[in-house]
Order: C-alpha cells, then structure tokens, then sequence
DNA sequence: GTGAAAGCGCTAACAG
DNA sequence: CTGTTAGCGCTTTCAC
C-alpha cells in the first residue's frame, strides 16, 4: 500500500486483454497477470507475512498498474463487518448538527469506516425507514439523534444487537451510550448571570418538540430564574411550533418565533428577560422587539443558544451558549468504536459543558443600575 | 452442505441450535425452518412468479417471524451494483450545502438508495482520500462538490467508469453532468437593480478560491455594473482569505471578512454598493460599516448571496440571492440515477436560476434620490 | 413449482 | 512460501 511504484507502461493494452465479466479490476486480474494464484495475491495485498518479497512487490506494482480496488462488499460478507456506520440525522440545516457532520466522518474515515447518512427530517416514519436501512445494510453501529417520540425504530436496533450511541437527545430506557451537551447547566447558568440585575419576568421561548434537550433547557431556564432569587411564577415558558414541513430546504428559521414574539410582546408588555432555545429563535424574537420600538438590552435582555455563526455579528452582539460540536462528534465516534470492540462494556453518558459566550445583549449598560 | 433443518418450534431454542455462524437470519434459516431451499425462500421473497402462493406465505410468514433483513452485500456482490451512492461535500456548515444534504437523501431513498457522505471540508488529500474510499467501496454514482484546484480525483472516477454528476461547481473538461446555480446571472440581476441609482463605486468581497462560482460572481458583478452604465473600473473584487482550519467546526463566519472590510473601509473612503459572495460575508461587513458609523443603505448598499436563513431578520434586512438547494438536489439525483441507467446518455448541464429577495440593504430611501 | 449447482470477490483453513 | 479448497449470503441458470 505504500509502494507508489507504479510502472511507466502504457495501462491501455493490458486493459483490453482483460476478462470482460465486470468492469473493475479484482484479485483475479492480478493473479492472472502474473501466474499466481487468488490467494497469493490477496496475502500479498493484505500484508501478510507468508509472501516473498519479491511476489509482494510484483503483486503490488501489478496491483496498482491495473488500478485495483478491493471489493469491500466481497470482503465484508466475508469478514461478517461492514466497516460501515450509520448517522442519522434530524436535520443538517440546524447548524450544530450540521458541525457534527464533519467532525464524525473525519473521525470515522480516519478509523477506516465510512459513514451512510440518513435524515430523518424529524418525521417518525423517515426514522423508522432509515432504520431499517441501516439494518438491511448491516451497519457495524450507528451513531443517531432520535426523534424521541416514539422510540421504536433504536429498538429495533438494540434488538438486533446493533451498537449504537446516541447523539443530543437521549432515550435512557434503552440503554445506549450517550453524548450530549449539558444544556440544563448551560442555560442556567446563563440565566443566572443574566439574571443577576434585577430582572423580574423572564420568558422562554422553545421548540414545541418533545425531546429532551427541550426539557433540559426548561429545567436549566427554572433553575436558572431560582438561583437568580427570582420567583418561578415570574417564569414563562412559550413553545414556538416548529415547523415539520418536509421537503422544506430551511426549516430551522426566524420565522415562527418571530410571528410568536409579535403576537405577545407589546411596548407595555415585556418580559425583561428572554431565552431563546436556539439562536435562529432568539434572532427572530429579536426583530420582533426592535419592531416594537424594544431595545436590547436596555429594555429586555436577550439570551440565545447555540453560537450560531451570526450571533456575534447581530446587534446587539448576542449572547448565547457555545455547543462543542466538535467533540460531541468525536466523543461519540470514540464511543461507538469501543462499543463495537467489546459489546459488553459498561454503559457510557455523557453531557460535555457549553460554554456561555457573554456579548452585548445582555449587559446592562451602567447607566440603568448606577 | 444445509442440514441443519431448524424446526419451527420456540424462536428461542431454534436461535441456539443455529450455527453461530452469524447473528443475522440468512435465507438459510427460512428455508430450513420451513424445510425448503434457499433458492424457493428466495424466489418467494423476491416476488418471482414460480412459486406457490402457500409456499409464498409461508416464506414470507416465517422471514417476518425471525426479522429476516436481506444482505445487502451478498445480494450486491451478486448483482454487482450497491445501491448507494456518494455524496461528496466540502462542508455542511456552508447552509446551501447543508441544505443540499436533505434533499439529495429524501430523494435518493426514494429511489432505493442509501447515501455514503464524505466531506472534502476544502482539502485536496481529504477529497483524494474520498474518492478511494468510493472507488473501494463501488458506489454506483457520485454526487459532488469538486474542490476544484486539481481534478485529478474525479479523472479517477471517470476512469472507473463510475457515473457522475458535479453540484454547484463545474469541471467542464471532465465532461460529467452538472446541476448548479446560474450565480452569474443572479449576481448580475441583483447588481444592476441595486446599483440603478447612482452607484459610483462598488466592491465585491469574494472567497478566496479558486472555484466556478466565485468567478461566475465576478463576471456577474462586472456585468451587472455594466448593464448599470459604471465602469468597469469603478468595480473592485477584493478577495477574503477563506479558513481551511480542518477540525474547525465553524469554518464558515463572518470573521474573516469582517477583519477584511475594517481594515479597507472608512467613513472617508468606502464604496457605495458592497456585493458579498456569501450572506455570511454580507454579516461580517454589515458590522463593520456600522462600527465605521456608516449606514446601510443611505450610506452603503449591501447585497448578499445565498439567502441564509438569518438574511431577512438582519436589520437593515438584507438584500441577498435566494439559491434554490432543494431543487438542485433533486435534478442532481435524477441526473445522476438517468446516467447510472444509461452510460452513455447526452451529457446534461443545468445551471437553475437563483431568486433575488429584494429587502432593505439595498432600498433607497426617496429622500436621498428626491 | 421447486431443488441443485455455480459463482459474485474475497479470506481463512489446510495442505504441499 | 504458495496453491487448493471451502464458504460468506444471495441470485441465477438449469434440471426435475
């Protein structure tokens, strides 16, 4: 594999001699070509070391004269693995899952699997069907984000001794490893740090799914408010329809919360305080304030979640929670691959910390405090 | 050869008196529980005709029965075709691409086939590294994002034989099919209509890479300035370094440009129209106008590319080119399943036309026209 | 209508 | 060191 000695010759003649029962070139051509047999081209290939130096050499640069590619299919029924390994994704237009898209393939590839990809669109009948692909195809494990309605389809996978770890949303009923993003203590603490300085009605805007970051963040949004001193009744928490169009290209967008925030906000009724699940939500709620002549964060002071790549450019800058996508992605590729190793190994979960990203909309300006 | 006629007592015991050969149910296992051939369970679970319909119930009965999945690698080394194809993509943080993802999924799926997803994130070893993977593995087809700088890569697979269509950026002398946006005509449009009135100098922010699209968007811009009575030389392209941190989760942000456009603009000396070839791009600028104490778009026009899902709640709104993601997935799949049906079809090359969204950035309040 | 046999490309177990 | 044999799970002839 790492002789480059390809021969200078011309490849079209040996090409047009070759047999002509499929178009790639196999163990087979090679063997042909050099009076040897199927096997001992394969040993020589796979580096074994039962193989004369010679013969391996021969092989080799026969191997890459003809451009060989082994057949991973032929291999693998062999072998019983697959080398492959399922993703599945609600919906790479939400920018963390689409962070966490990069960091598993590099993660993967650089393990020697490959990775098939499956989005479910948050539609239960697109997971169930992604599932049953992935068992078709005989993964060697799956790393998934659940729509975590109905957990039916990680079943089935969990029946058929599948590995999987699952991604942000957790079903612990299962028993799968898990990573995640501890986002009850991120948004708390942001809450209380904002909160700080006499705030007294905060309202939280979230995703109307039922999953359990959602709740995570509720939880932190409660804690939050309570660590701060401030009554839980003073508390809001709105659920923003998210929009389940599929086939739509942007369905993670301003849009629905913005139309929310219009709808309750008015100059005279405001929250001082207000969380957004995810930062497209706090972008569009963020129009709606100025819209009502609002500002921020004099008026109301404005957390997202996510670090979207915007965030730091809006204005106000936003403040917001920065998910380590990145090492969700590898943590939980790290997790899998131990998991296929040894089935048997004790269950691992785990919610890396975010990290708040303090910016201008939520400082309160000396002015109104001094 | 076969004998281990399982009988069809309690799957429990049935289970352990299989040879451990693998987990999965195998058409073996039908057939002997039923005490047929494999080649009958085959035949019944295909839907061929040359079976009883008892027979055919009773096969599809006891496959149901044991969770029989076929194995898509043995069926496929047979037929020589995978069903899954390749979706090579530079980088899902890119929201056109991520976009992208989605549709060329749901429609592949539709089709019966699985998608393998490599991400080049810019880097030629990676895409080089890619390809092989693809070739290894046999793809049926490729669906691409080519980097462009050297194609050497994507010859391989035309070498291979291996039907291919290239997304949104073109390698014309390689003769693939091709589904991209009409980013010249877009930008061009988008250009003239904004610099109608009275635009004397206009500046292009643009990738640094050696791409189609970006000189598609020159041309585009030089054009639209043209059809707008400015001269040629009152339109400067500047180019904005682009990270090629791999590993970085967040490649594309508004940093960049925004350093870029800090250091070149001042309230004395700045353009009166800036064309950016992203709307992230279009963000970092927009900041840095402001901070000049510049206003958009009294001052400075801004116009966008890509109609990001946070373009229209940026205040002022942004102007930018709406790309239609999802329809280029989807002609991309039927391209690409149409040549996989027949080689040696016409080529086809289809650049859809984007849409601009006219918003504030680039309104002219009447005042200053009037 | 059903079964037996062969083979897809490759690897693992035995020879020699 | 190298060749032969067998078999992964499935589909496709070809008999019966």
């Amino acid at each position: 594999m790492h002789d480059e000695r390809a021969l200078p010759e011309r490849s079209t003649d040996t090409a047009m001699m070759r047999p002509q029962r499929s178009q790639r070139v196999t163990l087979r051509d090679i063997a042909a070509g050099l009076g040897l047999s199927v096997n001992t081209v394969s040993r020589a290939l796979a580096g074994k070391s039962q193989v004369s130096a010679a013969t391996r050499e021969a092989v080799l640069a026969e191997a890459q004269r003809l451009g060989y590619q082994p057949n991973s299919h032929a291999r693998l029924l062999v072998s019983g693995r697959t080398m492959v390994i399922g993703l599945v994704i609600t919906n790479p237009s939400n920018p963390f899952y689409a962070a966490l898209i990069p960091a598993v393939e590099r993660q993967c590839r650089s393990a020697g699997y490959s990775v098939l990809l499956l989005v479910t669109e948050e539609s239960e009948q697109s997971e169930e069907e992604a599932v049953q692909q992935l068992l078709r195809f005989g993964v060697d494990g799956v790393l998934g984000i659940p729509i975590q309605g109905r957990s039916d389809a990680w079943e089935r996978l969990a029946k058929a001794n599948v590995p999987v770890v699952l991604l942000s949303r957790d079903i612990p009923a299962l028993g799968f490893d898990f990573v995640g993003i501890d986002a009850e203590q991120g948004i708390a603490e942001a809450v209380r740090s904002a909160a700080g300085a006499g705030v007294r009605r905060a309202w939280l805007f979230e995703e109307d799914l039922e999953i359990s970051t959602v709740t995570a963040r509720i939880d932190g949004f409660h804690r939050g408010l309570a660590s701060a001193g401030i009554d839980r009744r003073d508390g809001l928490v709105i659920k923003v329809p998210t929009r389940r169009t599929h086939g739509a290209s942007l369905p993670w967008s301003p849009d629905d919360a913005h139309q929310m925030a219009a709808g309750l906000i008015t100059p005279d009724h405001h929250p001082d305080l207000v969380v957004a699940g995810n930062d497209y939500v706090a972008l569009g709620i963020l129009k709606a304030l100025h819209a009502c002549g609002l500002t921020v964060p004099d008026d109301v002071m404005l957390l997202g979640y996510g670090d979207h790549p915007f965030a730091a450019y809006l204005e106000p800058s936003l403040t917001t929670v920065r998910l380590p996508a990145d090492d969700v992605g590898t943590t939980a590729v790290d997790f899998l691959l131990t998991r296929i190793a040894d089935p048997s190994a004790p269950r691992r979960s785990v919610r890396l910390p975010p990290i708040l990203m303090a910016r201008e909309s939520t400082r309160r300006p000396d002015t109104r405090r001094t």
